[in-house]
DNA sequence: TTCAATTGTGTTACAGTATAACATTACAAC
DNA sequence: GTTGTAATGTTATACTGTAACACAATTGAA
């Protein structure tokens, strides 16, 4: 089962929107959305936070079947190609969202550095101005990455009231 | 050059701005800026691109003195404390910049893929924008990594005109 | 002086992240 | 059926980063 069983059924709740996000990126650019590239977001839509590729090599993993890290990062690269995965360069962590991907979206994540949870923002004056300093310095801009390091609501409050703490 | 000029030919002389800041920086918080941070410090004056760990490890390293990764790690952990030296997280790589350590200023960098080179820039409105877009979600910043890939303009030129390329 | 605390490096070993190179499988178009 | 393309399998390895503990130098104080 390579490619081109594009029906096939998986275990998890399927279709969601990330799939859903998937198969119209799929549909629009000519390519497959293989079985692999499934699994692997179908590991991304049951997890709260963001998966380290050995991890998902770990739980694509079964006694009788051997995943090898190369498949992850090339089904990894391939949902971060169409836009449904992100990297999170100072994680070395992936995260699935399904927003739109309409081009001149800044997304900017924002991770927490207690619990690990990555929220995102669209930044709206972002794009123009990132655009407009690229510009200024002769710099043709095809790809980003903004991360926040920091605190989550979450944690700061857990942390200023520790006996508060569940 | 086994010991004694810091095991790096460099072009300019001793002390230049980097290590100006970086002795400035230590005054000011009570640290070293030992032989070996300054060796580290020295690769980067000497370099025009961003630098590898390893790359550093290796031009530190000579048949009589083995630097260890961990060694040049730790150099760099704190000249990156002491906001000389900047990570860029795209790239596993680093760089230094002799900037003022301003903490409201926002430094993007811009990496292209094609050359390597670095440029980087200040952002005036991006860090209440990006303070704005924190406190929006209950996030409390602490540090941030803006990186932008795409090709300079040295490098568009050469892809435009081929012929003209040296 | 001697002790203890602090800071920084040396040394060894290893954990974690990512890719190269080549073989194989599946499908589509001719 | 042959060829071209896309995707995965397989094996091995390169690259990136850290843990753990020992050693050395400095400082401040009993």
């Amino acid at each position: 089962m390579v490619h081109g069983d594009h029906g096939a059924a998986l275990p998890e709740a399927f279709p969601d929107k990330l799939s859903t996000s998937a198969l119209a990126q799929c549909a629009a650019t000519g390519r497959a959305l293989t079985t692999l590239r499934r699994e692997v977001l179908a590991i991304f839509a049951g997890a709260p936070r963001p998966l380290k590729a050995y991890e998902i090599v770990e739980r694509l993993s079964t006694p009788s079947r051997r995943v090898s890290p190369i498949s992850v990062y090339r089904s990894l690269d391939f949902l971060i190609e169409i836009g449904i995965v992100h990297r999170l360069a100072t994680q070395n962590a992936f995260v699935a969202r399904d927003r739109d991907r309409a081009q001149d979206e800044t997304l900017v994540f924002m991770i927490c550095q207690c619990c690990g949870d990555v929220d995102e923002a669209v930044l709206p004056g972002m794009t123009r101005s990132l655009a407009a300093t690229a510009d200024a310095h002769g710099f043709r801009s095809r790809g980003h990455s903004i991360e926040l390091q920091g605190e989550c609501e979450d944690c700061r409050s857990a942390l200023a009231n520790p006996n508060r703490r569940g």
